[in-house]
RNA sequence: GCGGGUGUGGCGGAACUGGCAGACGCGCCAGACUUAGGAUCUGGUGGACUUCCGUGCAGGUUCAAGUCCUGUCACCCGCACCA
């Protein structure tokens, strides 16, 4: 028969659109099951074949699930606000919208042809009011609890895109999207508190079942330390606050550093002799990208401030204060004692400028190196914490510091605030409004959505400013509070807004009176199993649970955690190895592999590729052999009859069955597959199989290949989609064989196999293998030292 | 520097708590059917070659190591002057 996939996969995809087959239930008696993928951004490109990797994975989770009778939901969705649209709109001046309705449509219609299993009646997109009138309702909310707050300060503001990014958003300088450079820039700018989270998204990952470089990065990102804060006197009157995880080295702190943004120096200018020099250095490193202060392992530099001095309050001795830009404005306070034994940076800025190196931690050569050991160090120097280890002096520090009421522990984080201002069109607009009187004003939540005005151009301004601030007639407002004459904010949300919740969307799509009604968060939160890309890491996965802890904290929703499960699958490469790009002309088309080989292969193959964690180069070639096996699979119905089975043949079906159902669950397609091909192989060479076995096999294969396996079900005459029937149930007896094979090694090196029952005791089988030739003839006028028999492995008989 | 990961045939990759290394697929070789085949089917396929050697490298534990331990090298990803 003629495996004609063009003409299956178009039948069958319209037989699961006419029975709504995948559709999630509304009844919420029924187990639930919420498998999520990262709904795409709909790029002008189309559809890459990264993409159905995931998405495949996803759906043969799902349709396994369905079939043991779960109510599914695995919806899809448009993450559809962005840059390129924008920037397309631009180039052709067309409407983002219409630019947006366009990609989705060729999306859709692609992921159709994969026959994914999607509950398409609950496709959303983030850029319908409808959606986004939620995601500034979530804004609003964040905004009343204070998480929300506008500020002045310095962005990475991209040269090319005109826009303020996330530090997350940064890439070694440069933009993310276009690669052109980042510079800073002051401008103000809405931020989210997500800082006021740090400690619960830690805490949080504990419970969760997360792959573990996913946790390890999250946290490391978070980045939580432990340690102090100390005031220090200074001769001006005034008092430095500094940050430090290593208090039990204060008597070792031999002078002091402030970043060069502080604002001690503008304090006291006038007590500072060199001010000049000073103002130099400030100026030099203003000049400077975040990247450019850190990117080079270069020279420390700085400036003493002449005329002043500060006073370490373990021994009362004056120290200098230098201005240097290895001390970063925005973390711990700006500012840091400096203890050149025990720090390496410090070290080394005391090399350079012949400062005082006291060695207060016993167990290194401090004129070598600095001595950083925390775990066998002793201290020395140090009045009353001297002869004390590391770890107790800190703890002894502390009460020192909090009886003179001069310091105390302190936990301070990495993480910074997130930068929620763009200055583009194509996003959310923030709905506050600036009031003369009243300051900044939430927008009633009844007259939201508030809606993207038309404007003639989507071009930011020229000084940076949104192009939403040349619409007066949108920007003038009366202030919800006062009446009075007000303005409204220009800037819209960041890309990540409307992505950071949509999970809770898909729960309750249709809502107009909620973002999900409360019964329907409560019965499909949280996402039972979801998968990503590891990029998302720090972004997109961090900033949804933020929200999600959020809205669980004003009681939107019942789970803190919105993800129970996060896994991630490896890059699709090009075919030499590398990333797949347009400018290395690697890229491989998925309409071109569904139209050559259809879905059903294309699917089988990106899931047989290799290890689904993994990366694995694209091999046109190997296509093929997925190709072979769904023939081969589907010309089985020509050998199916209605006769007696063998008994071997039966046992590798529940064998299978079993092996594929946990395959599945530990995310090992490829061996699923192989396993299903080994199947294949044997039935052929057997040379017969009954309807009701290849009905089974159907199932089995279903979830993988689902077109072809529904084919083969309908043509056996079963009635009803394969992919709503029952998964099999294998009988646990019949995985198991009665003989197995044992290999027999003499000195640990196999001579032989013998053939033995299963549960043949260690006499038997010795002397079984014993009366094999081979062995005989191993073991002939040698003394037997040892004998090993591990039941059903193996035989191992020691000789000298 | 810190954190995470990966090294197995010509290639992608298998190998559960240590127990026949190389499942499955590609490629390759031979044969069959063909006017033909970049289609299909059948058989073979780690390397030397009859006894060994082989899972990045060097040691160790064990009756037995890809798997455990110690050391080491290479590559990939993330963060990076975070005090």
């Amino acid at each position: 028969m003629l495996y004609d996939y063009p003409r299956i996969e178009k039948k069958w995809q319209a037989k699961w659109d006419e029975a709504h087959a995948f559709e999630a239930k509304q009844d919420f008696s029924l187990p639930k099951y919420f498998a999520l993928v990262e709904f795409p951004y709909p790029s002008g490109q189309g559809l890459h074949v990264g993409h159905p990797r995931p998405y495949t994975a996803l759906d043969i989770v799902s349709r396994k699930k369905r079939m043991q009778g779960y109510n599914v939901l695995f919806p899809m969705g448009w993450d559809a606000f962005g840059l390129p649209t924008e920037n397309y709109a631009i180039k052709n001046k067309i409407h983002p919208k219409i630019v947006t309705e366009r990609n989705v449509a060729r999306f859709k219609s692609q992921l159709k042809s994969l026959g994914l299993s999607f509950d398409w009646s609950r496709e959303i997109n983030t850029t319908d009011p409808s959606y986004y009138k939620w995601t500034q309702w979530i804004f609003l909310q964040l905004f009343k609890s204070g998480l929300a707050y506008k500020k002045e300060m310095a962005v990475n503001f991209c040269t090319s895109c005109k826009v303020v990014l996330a530090n997350e958003e940064v890439i070694s300088g440069s933009c993310e999207r276009c690669g052109a450079p980042v510079i800073r820039k002051v401008k103000s700018q809405w931020m989210l508190k997500i800082t006021e989270y740090a400690e619960k998204l830690i805490n949080g990952l504990d419970g969760l079942d997360f792959i573990e470089r996913v946790k390890a990065q999250q946290i490391n990102w978070i980045g939580r330390s432990t340690g102090a804060e100390i005031l220090f006197d200074t001769t001006t009157g005034d008092q430095l606050k500094v940050y430090t995880t290593r208090c039990d080295t204060l008597f070792g702190a031999t002078y002091m550093v402030i970043a060069p943004e502080h604002e001690f120096v503008d304090k006291h200018r006038s007590l500072i002799e060199n001010i000049d020099e000073v103002d130099a250095y400030k100026l030099e490193a203003s000049k400077k990208s975040d990247f450019e202060r850190t990117e080079l392992v270069k020279e420390k530099t700085g400036v003493e401030l002449k005329g002043v001095k500060a006073i370490n309050p373990a021994n009362g001795n004056e120290i200098p204060i230098f201005v240097s830009d290895y001390v970063l404005a925005g973390y711990g306070t700006g500012a840091i004692m400096a203890v050149p034994a025990h720090d390496e940076r410090d070290w080394e800025f005391a090399k350079k400028f012949g400062l005082p190196i006291v060695e207060v931690v016993a167990g290194g050569n401090v004129e070598e190196a600095a001595f950083t050991d925390v775990a066998t160090g002793v201290l020395v120097n140090s009045g009353f914490i001297t002869g004390l280890e590391v770890e107790d002096a800190k703890a002894k520090m502390i009460e020192f510091l909090e009886e003179k009421g001069i310091g105390c522990g302190k936990v301070n984080y990495k993480l910074r605030d997130w930068v929620f201002s763009r200055q583009r069109y194509w996003g959310e607009p923030i709905p506050v409004v600036n009031c003369p009187k009243c300051g900044w004003v939430a927008v009633p939540e009844d007259e939201l959505p508030l809606e993207l005005p038309e404007v003639e151009s989507y071009e930011p301004t020229e000084n940076g400013e949104s192009p939403l601030s040349l619409m007066t007639d949108w920007v003038k407002c009366k202030c919800p509070k006062c009446g009075g004459a007000a303005e409204r904010e220009t800037d819209t949300m960041p890309q990540w807004a409307g992505s950071s919740w949509y999970f809770l969307r898909y729960c309750d799509p249709h809502n107009d009176k909620a973002l999900a009604s409360r019964e329907a968060l409560e019965y499909w939160m949280p996402v039972d199993w979801y998968n990503g890309g590891m990029e998302h890491t720090t972004l997109h996965l961090l900033y949804s649970r933020f929200w999600n802890n959020f809205l669980h904290d004003i009681g939107t929703i019942g789970v803190a955690e919105p993800y129970a499960k996060r896994t991630s699958h490896g890059m699709i490469l090009g075919e030499n190895g590398e990333k797949m790009s347009k400018s290395r002309g690697n890229v491989v088309n998925p309409d071109d592999i569904v139209r050559d080989y259809g879905a059903d292969t294309m699917r089988l193959y990106e899931m047989f590729i290799g290890d689904f964690e993994q990366a694995a180069p694209w091999n046109p070639q190997s296509i093929k052999g997925c190709k072979r096996f769904l023939e081969r699979f589907y010309n089985l119905v020509e050998i199916a009859d209605g006769n007696g089975t063998t008994p071997e043949l039966e046992k590798h079906i529940h064998k299978l069955i079993k092996k594929v159902e946990s395959d599945i669950d530990s995310m090992k397609f490829n061996t699923a597959i192989a396993a299903m091909m080994s199947c294949i192989n044997t039935i052929y060479e057997v040379g017969k199989i009954t309807k009701d076995e290849l009905s089974t096999l159907a199932k089995v294969l279903s979830p993988f290949a689902p077109h072809v396996a529904e084919e083969v079900y309908s043509l056996l005459g079963n009635e009803g989609l394969v992919s709503l029937a029952k998964w099999p149930e294998y009988d646990e007896s019949k995985t198991k064989d009665d003989t197995v094979a044992m290999p027999v090694q003499i000195n640990g090196k196999v001579k032989s196999v013998v053939n033995l029952p299963v549960n043949a005791s260690k006499e038997d089988a010795l002397s079984c293998a014993k009366a094999d030739e081979k062995v005989a003839q191993a073991i002939e006028g040698k003394t037997i030292v040892k004998e090993i028999v591990v039941p059903g492995k193996i035989i191992n008989i020691v000789v000298k």
